[in-house]
DNA sequence: GCGCTAAGTTAGTAATTACTTACTTACTTA
DNA sequence: TAAGTAAGTAAGTAATTACTAACTTAGCGC
């Protein structure tokens, strides 16, 4: 039934290395994930992932890589050609949400890396993912400050953590609830209630 | 300088482990601590942890008792007497910022031990402080739709998931700017801007 | 088809961790 | 003060974990 791995080369062994970690993550703690298991996974020998990957956390480093650059990319994607700041917030928002439901184990891999009290790489990339998610937020909010969409008193630093809280009470939710699909359907009325907070006081 | 532990009675060690493991929590991964760095911080042999608890388990199921317990307290007692619901929730809101800046631990254990995958006492406790805590939040939200305070339109639920995710965010950034106090100086603003989300639209 | 190299396997090792147990020390109370 | 009990110590143990090294096998270029 499982005769043994196929090889492969070397960088895509190291992709298909990723994807296991993040599907294994959407399914138990991404801290108790062990080396072992992640060759289980791919039906393959724990010592075979040293000869792609020097060490663990290097495999955690390239797992947090992959995460940065595809929610970056999607969420620009999405954002891409809007001219209206709050459409475009909404953009980014939902397809976060979007990104969150199909990998559900990488809120959870973010907030574990960002937990670790010493500055591994991993947890480096994790930081800087924010940073830069921060710096699109706070744009779009500038703008729609400018272009009169959003109250002109708004505190733009406030408004992004918000953001960002938005999507953590809903992940927050998914995990009580334990369906992560739930999540889809309280989406919309959070970010209405978060668009309101934008618009300005009645 | 250290020369042996004190001698206690069973209750009060046990209490005085209890916020070992929650001093620990402040400053390093919670998943991290074991019970030998337990019982360091008390200046205790590791062996003796096990004449009060039967297991690791019982000790972080303790703990977060100990945290259901006081945080659920502090809550009840900063709304207790406010007929405003808003001002009630706004108590709410900053007693909880408050507990988090005195235990910067709690956050992160409660998000850890809802991660679990399997179902461990100290995870159902997590689970159940967070009803609990959602049960209040929504009786106090009809309320102010009912006064006339909040939105009569609005969506109860989103607005406790939303609730939830405002200290999440503040918890999120001070993670990343690894300055706890910080969250102080940033929640009134975050807080204003849920606020607005109740009260209506423009 | 031959030979070289990249990829995978197997069977380790040292370190860590939760938990145990036989013994010792401190405290209480009769 | 003597005895009994509760609390703490010291030195383990078995299990788990990341990582290694000697080997086997697959696949590609010539």
């Amino acid at each position: 039934m499982d005769p043994r791995a196929k090889q492969l080369p070397a960088d895509e062994r190291r992709t298909v290395t990723v994807a296991a970690v993040i599907e294994l993550a959407g399914s138990q703690n991404p801290s108790e994930i062990t080396t072992a298991a992640i060759a289980q996974h791919m039906h393959l020998t724990q010592g075979a992932l040293f000869r792609h990957f020097a060490s663990k956390e290097a495999i955690w480093q390239a797992v947090m890589e992959w995460v940065a650059d595809r929610l970056l990319a999607r969420i620009d994607r999405a954002a891409e050609g809007l001219t209206s700041p709050m459409a475009a917030l909404q953009a980014m928002y939902l397809s976060h949400i979007e990104f969150i439901v199909a990998h559900p184990g990488v809120p959870r891999m973010m907030f574990g890396e960002l937990q670790r009290a010493e500055s591994t790489p991993a947890k480096r990339v994790a930081q800087t993912l924010i940073e830069r998610y921060a710096e699109r937020l706070g744009q779009r909010i500038e703008q729609g400050k400018a272009l009169g969409e959003m109250a002109p008193d708004l505190d733009t630093q406030a408004a992004a953590v918000l953001f960002i809280g938005t999507i953590q009470g809903l992940v927050m939710h998914s995990m009580l609830s334990g369906d992560i699909q739930q999540i889809r359907t309280r989406a919309p009325g959070v970010f209405a209630l978060y668009q309101r907070s934008l618009r300005g006081a009645a």
